[in-house]
DNA sequence: TTGTATGCGTTATCAA
DNA sequence: TTGATAACGCATACAA
């Protein structure tokens, strides 16, 4: 008998039940709209809507959570969210959650694995819904997300993919990519052409430096392999800035002459165009420069970047969506099956390329 | 009698207390050490724990919280995280909160009030027991917040203060910041000096500019009121680039001499920069450039920024030391005083600084 | 059309 | 040193 006893300022539905003179099942039924609120009378109805609202009545949520459960939340994992790449794409998830009044747990893995399972166990004990990994690293095995499937929590990652078909995906296409940006300097008239690759640990890397090859090949573009290096392995978000500086440095030093370069990733072109200038280069008059992703620095950059889009945003509401189909399913308890995306890529021309110079071989 | 129907993947305190041969009690109170725990005999722990492991026990979040009214989840509120200064702070708050294995419920107001008011709906329907709130513009009202002190929900804001002492804050010195920035061109020789001012509707604004106003009144500098130019308001966290960049070009219509231009904020200085390069005028050798805050980009920007550095990752810290203090609090019944914290801002020289040109009229 | 009773998984208060 | 038992606030099957 502790009821009353003072001011707990939590009013619960027992006090709605109690003020509008009806039972907390009835309360229950109207208040959430219940299947059974159909056979409600209008008049019982009112008195109970009227009745929670002068209380400032709020359902509380842990109690629903237990009996329902549901918690309304979906945790979202990034590996390191300092990497820019990741912020448009943590606003489409946040945008889309928003629309379905799902709250966002967040998590930043710091690109530790120790990290990332505390942070698993953390949400799983939060019991979220549904989980969304942000990443490019391969280094998630399967193995740590093994518990979401068993306990039936649909999961999506987003920038990579996982082998078997617990785990849904949102990926670009990167290999239409790489081709968008060749193609794009060849049309320029771009024929001697600088490479810096993406570290082998990401799982861009290869695809979209087969799709430059197959583009190369199919306009017979010979890519010399002096011009081509490749970043190495790195955790460090900034590393492709520095990378794509200190190896453009030293393709300067090669003698070699190129027209033009490809980065693996914006930060990397970025970090080229840096180089390029303080050598002396000119961007775009001497060297065009293309970059991917189109992270939001790139438009603000001097000169402004051209590069391969990503629709980051757009990749996290799909992601949103794809778990979602998977907690209506498991509300609806119907079977289905959880899918994989492929986004297009696009080119955006900005100020960093331009025709290569009719003056001199240009092939 | 649903149990042992079938499948159920949930492994309860029950199953441990059945496994084990004792009973609920005693394994909730060996599972979390409370305080009877000393009573226990070591032998019962040791089985009870291996009973847990074994099965797999993981307490259910929910039902503990349900209980304890505690819910281990902090709200973070941002005003547009599209905005760069929000990532450092995001990640100053997401790392504290890891360590206290608190979990972050991230909310994005997109500038927008009504979206602010729904999640805070959101935020309290999940039971936070804290809330950040980061932004720097005036628009939040304290009657917005109002509903947490009633509630006793510790908040901190980050970038902007309330008044009254219901909710605590983290905010830089802008007044010594401001001072900072003038006084760093004052000593380069500059003393024909552009301002670009933030808007009025941002906190920061009037300080930095008091900062300002001192330090020149102090060693007799003047400033040219036709060399000052505010900010308009507006809501898009790019307006400050593209204001800084639209601002400097009317400052070089006016063909009025400066050898130096303050800019509000990192993103207004970048965009002045912009437009001084398309003018040809080369930053620092004919003009320097200095901004506020050090947000990532300032670093990469070429050339890289000389800023004020607001000590971003610190100030998500503090606000999460600050309502940690009031958490704590309230679980031990004490009375305690949310605090304010100014922090001391520090001076960033990079490369878009140097001294005035010796050749030339310099005052 | 509405009320009663029960259980979700924990924890806390007693009693043994 | 351990075990019953009663909440926490809500939602549902079932009874009325």
């Amino acid at each position: 008998m502790k009821r009353g006893s003072g001011k707990d300022l939590t009013v619960t539905m027992r006090d709605v039940a109690k003020s509008s003179g009806f039972s907390p099942a009835t309360v229950s039924i109207v208040l959430n709209n219940a299947p059974l609120a159909r056979y409600i009378a209008p008049a019982t109805k009112k008195r109970i809507e009227d009745a929670a609202k002068k209380l400032g009545y709020r359902p509380n949520a842990m109690a629903r959570f237990l009996r329902s459960k549901r918690s309304h939340s979906v945790g979202v994992m990034f590996f390191d969210i300092a990497d820019p790449f990741c912020i448009p794409v943590l606003r489409g998830i946040e945008n889309a959650l928003y629309q379905s009044s799902y709250v966002q747990i967040f998590a930043d893995a710091h690109n530790q694995r120790n990290r990332f399972e505390r942070y698993l166990e953390m949400l799983l004990d939060h019991h979220v819904e549904a989980l969304i990994v942000v990443a490019n690293w391969l280094f998630v095995d399967i193995h740590l997300l093994a518990d979401l499937s068993k306990r039936n929590i649909p999961a999506a990652t987003i920038g990579f993919e996982l082998p078997g078909d617990t785990v849904g995906s949102v990926m670009v296409d990167n290999e239409a990519g790489g081709r968008l940006a060749l193609e794009h300097l060849h049309h320029l008239g771009h024929r001697k052409i600088a490479f810096i690759r993406g570290p082998k640990m990401l799982i861009d890397s290869a695809p979209r430096w087969r799709g430059i090859q197959k583009y190369a090949h199919s306009v017979g573009l010979e890519i010399d392999p002096a011009l081509v290096l490749q970043l190495p392995d790195s955790f460090d978000p900034n590393s492709g800035f520095e990378g794509g500086y200190r190896f453009t440095e030293e393709l300067l030093q090669r003698r070699k002459r190129f027209t033009a370069l490809m980065g693996f990733d914006d930060m990397t072109a970025l970090g080229a165009i840096r180089a390029l200038t303080k050598a002396g280069v000119k961007v775009p008059e001497h060297c065009s420069v293309v970059g991917f992703d189109d992270v939001p620095l790139s438009a603000l950059a001097a000169p402004s970047l051209t590069t391969v889009r990503q629709p980051l945003e757009e990749m996290g509401n799909q992601a949103v969506n794809i778990i979602m189909e998977g907690v209506n399913a498991g509300v609806e308890k119907r079977d289905w099956r959880i899918s994989r995306q492929k986004m297009n890529p696009e080119l955006v021309i900005r100020d960093s390329t331009r025709a290569a110079a009719l003056t001199g071989s240009d092939d």
